[in-house]
DNA sequence: GGGGAGAGATGCCGC
DNA sequence: GCGGCATTTCTCCCC
């Protein structure tokens, strides 16, 4: 039932009473359901927030995760994990949304104010996503191309969980002093260069070695981070990760000659 | 307008072609777009993925941000920053949503099969979040109550840009040494072991000091963090991050005697 | 379930 | 813009 908003009469407003009755039912069948409403948001849990009155889009899946969206900005204003228990319940005159997850101890209570539009259905996806270009493509990329790390390294491994540790590329190199790479498919930082010193020691220490190179591959260092990277005697190499589009590219390139 | 799908005839499907023309206005003004589809999505830009045909909500917001989830998660399956340009192209006979940021070099391409449901909105949103129980509220706490770090702790600075870096809380013990405290508000792990090492050093050595100590309070710690801390003579103190609505039930108790 | 680390991380703040 | 860092981070993988 659409009804004209009192203040702002080109504001279509549905009856919260008519969105109650088609949430429960939706609920009940867990679907997916969508809407988009003014409302006013409290949460307790791990943290506390809250959120005064404003216009904002729901979202409650299938498996009753809650993720609430403001007009701008890519994250999730609020929102609750999987397995929470959603109820709309009425308090005096106004109606609340109140979303818990007892095992998480977290708790979430919305002020409806009004519902602009609400929309279900029952989405089927048994698909999972596939990325290229990670951190983990990066270190097989530079296993499979060792003048990546430099002329004459021999990779030895590129399993992250060594018994040394989550190392993502060792080897040797043209001397044959063992070679830590640390691979950041992104600007390196101060925390990558502790993490690679973490690693090192750990190495030198489990094989009782008096020197281990250390190494941190990345598209670029910031500044900081390259100052304690040479202070602690550990290198650089720019290495951008792999895509596969542009390997084909790159491939294309190649049959051209 | 709705139609029955061929093959699962309890299905509602949307003729394509009208969500095409009522997204196109959306999307004219600026409005916040959901809707339910089934469809195939290809990304490339600072990395590439792929995700085969399934049913998926689609969110776009008034600023152009583009978010993609599947039934279950709490995390987006793709999205696209804000200010993207997003288009709906006919291909032969498929319709295709096309998002472009050519500032980021992100693109996204999304195969229409059919589309479930849609609906619009023009949000109004001013309100920002507030939050309570954050690590800058931890260290806050422990200024202005220095025994949570111990007795006889003077605190000196909460700033956390200070010019030895981003400290969260430091000050003077019992001895008059300096004691530098790193705050987490979950589990303190190996990685904040190594960022108090960096503060300490940091600070030892802009002040030419030979004994700084350090402390990470968090409410608990990794083992192996732990032995970590101890074995370069730092300490552990077990603090929560405060709430609001905890405090106020502290000081409901503290009135009861 | 905890630990450890990546992420197309995002967002915030300071320079 | 970059740098440094927290996040109700979330997610994955391994023990």
């Amino acid at each position: 039932m659409l009804l004209k908003h009192q203040l702002f009469p080109d504001i279509m407003v549905l009856r919260i009473n008519d969105f109650a009755a088609w949430f429960r039912k939706a609920l009940n069948r867990s679907q997916a359901i969508v809407f988009s409403c003014n409302c006013t948001i409290s949460y307790n849990g791990r943290a506390e927030s809250h959120l005064s009155k404003g216009d904002r889009i729901f979202l409650i899946k299938p498996d009753k995760t809650l993720i609430i969206h403001q007009p701008e900005g890519s994250s999730p204003v609020n929102y609750m994990k999987p397995g929470t228990e959603h109820k709309i319940v009425m308090n005096g005159k106004q109606h609340y949304l109140v979303s818990s997850n007892n095992a998480l101890k977290e708790y979430m209570e919305i002020l409806l104010n009004n519902v602009h539009f609400y929309n279900s259905c029952s989405p089927s996806d048994g698909q999972k996503i596939t990325l290229q270009g990670t951190e983990k493509d990066m270190s097989d990329h530079m296993y499979q191309n060792p003048e990546l790390v430099e002329q004459g390294f021999k990779p030895l491994s590129r399993e992250e969980h060594t018994k040394y540790g989550f190392i993502d590329l060792f080897g040797l190199d043209r001397q044959g002093t063992l070679l830590v790479v640390e691979c950041k498919r992104y600007n390196a930082d101060l925390a990558a260069v502790t993490q690679l010193r973490r690693y090192v020691e750990r190495v030198k220490k489990s094989k009782n070695l008096k020197r281990v190179r250390g190494m941190i591959a990345a598209p670029k260092i910031s500044a900081n981070a390259l100052r304690m990277l040479t202070d602690w005697g550990y290198s650089f190499r720019r290495v951008h990760p792999p895509k596969r589009l542009k390997r084909a590219l790159d491939q294309k390139k190649l049959g051209e000659f």
